[in-house]
DNA sequence: GTTCGTGCAAACGGTTTGCAACAAT
DNA sequence: ATTGTTGCAAACCGTTTGCACGAAC
């Protein structure tokens, strides 16, 4: 708890009730929750919790560099918590996104490109339970 | 043209005047484009055409495997027309959507993951020009 | 008392849907 | 006559924004 504010406060953000509690929802996260998601969860320990607020929240975090936006479902951007490189995997029956570390995909070589500067890649790949 | 006709039947699809120009605007399209663009383009040949037409026929096209659905940009769909495997570069500064050949990135091994199977993958890679 | 964060509601943008008019067979 | 397609408008959903109230320094 005390960490949390500590974390906030590191990356000069006042630790408020509601931020601390987007906070501890978001970051604790094994899933990849969408903003509405973080507020179902929010909203049974900080019950006046509103929506404006939890986005406002996110977008502050990932802002400031303790979350990351990501486009990996249609129509709506979910938030992850870990910040070190990896990939993904969707499960194509439920949606449901997993996290793949870096090293369990070898990408041999990334031919030069003449017009572009590769600056960083990610591997979304798709499956289902076995 | 009688070509696209053929095509739109080939897949069972009855080609009226206005899913002959949304396929030949969409499928002709070297970018990404959105919905809203396919209007666009479609809209100085066929001038009485609606929103909800072309996103009919754009979803049409995709049911029917002549077109990729793909989430490349946060908040719209994006449409695709080379169904061929091919990996993606997005421009970080624009936005823009490149198509990056298959063989260009050697991915030399995917683990084994215990609990998924993986039916496939794709690269997203991010870059700005040169 | 000024600054900053909150909550509400309205607005917004992309997308889907219900429905009445309309072809086409 | 039946079937399927169009265009409009309304609805929908995720997200952002304007604004007044309220808390904290």
């Amino acid at each position: 708890m005390q960490d949390l504010i500590n974390m906030l406060r590191d990356h000069k953000i006042q630790p408020t009730a509601q931020r601390l509690e987007v906070a501890r929802c978001a970051l604790a996260s094994e899933d990849h929750p969408t903003a509405d998601e973080v507020l179902a969860m929010a909203l049974s320990r900080c019950p006046t919790i509103s929506r404006a607020t939890v986005y406002n929240t996110l977008n502050l975090l990932a802002e400031k560099g303790l979350l990351v936006r990501r486009t990996l479902r249609e129509g709506v951007t979910v938030f992850d918590p870990r910040l070190e490189a990896h990939h993904h995997l969707i499960d194509t029956e439920t949606g449901e996104i997993h996290d793949i570390p870096w090293d369990s995909v070898v990408v041999g070589d990334i031919a030069e490109h003449p017009e572009f500067e590769v600056l960083d890649y990610e591997i979304v790949l798709r499956g289902r339970r076995k």
